[in-house]
DNA sequence: CGTGTAAGGAATTCTGACACG
DNA sequence: CGTGTAAGGAATTCTGACACG
């Protein structure tokens, strides 16, 4: 929906700047993929690269950590949010298929 | 007027990145820095950081660049957009002022 | 003027491992 | 399990300079 290609989820940010940003250790913020709640992209030369929303994830799971929420829960929660919102995505699919079913395809 | 802090202002792309996404080299986006064209902040050990907005900033100017005009031709331009611009502004909040004189400063 | 390049050094990042609890 | 740390190496970035045109 979004007209943006949105600069929140380009993957350009190293490590470091991330460190800074979330206040996490470079060795957290590695962890944290090892255990699959974060997922960087790579350089050509193996840095790993992140995007803001990524930064975001980590503060929120920085915050979960605090209130002594294991990892393996942090994930549990994370796939049952993304279910949840892919359930919304096909039910907002399924509305407006019914609507053009009604009223037509809008051309033009 | 926007709502968001905005991505695409802070500084967090380190020249590396910003030679990949704009395709210009890192001598090149370094000079253009040294003839005053694009300004980035630095790290606490003084690595450069770039904005989106930055980015953006350098295609611009490397499109300028390919046509020929010399880097002094472009931060002239650029100056005289950012005055044009103040100007705009200011006739906005000239107006707000009217506004206000007019029918009253609203409250809650 | 605009850009390339070699130079030397400092800071960054990476991985795999050992440590502790 | 979650995190720190020392280790060694490779890649990144920085500055100042010389080159060419």
């Amino acid at each position: 929906m979004s007209n943006e290609p949105s600069y929140k989820n380009r993957k350009v940010i190293t490590i470091g700047i991330v460190s800074e940003l979330t206040g996490l250790t470079e060795r957290k913020i590695r962890y944290y993929e090892e255990r699959k709640l974060i997922f960087p992209e790579r350089s050509a030369k193996g840095n790993r690269k992140y995007s803001f929303s990524d930064v975001e994830q980590l503060i929120e799971i920085a915050n979960k950590r605090e209130e002594g929420v294991q990892t393996f829960e942090i994930r549990q929660q994370m796939l049952r949010d993304k279910r949840k919102e892919a359930e919304r995505e096909s039910r907002q699919q399924m509305l407006r298929g019914q609507i053009n079913a009604r009223f037509g395809i809008q051309r033009e």
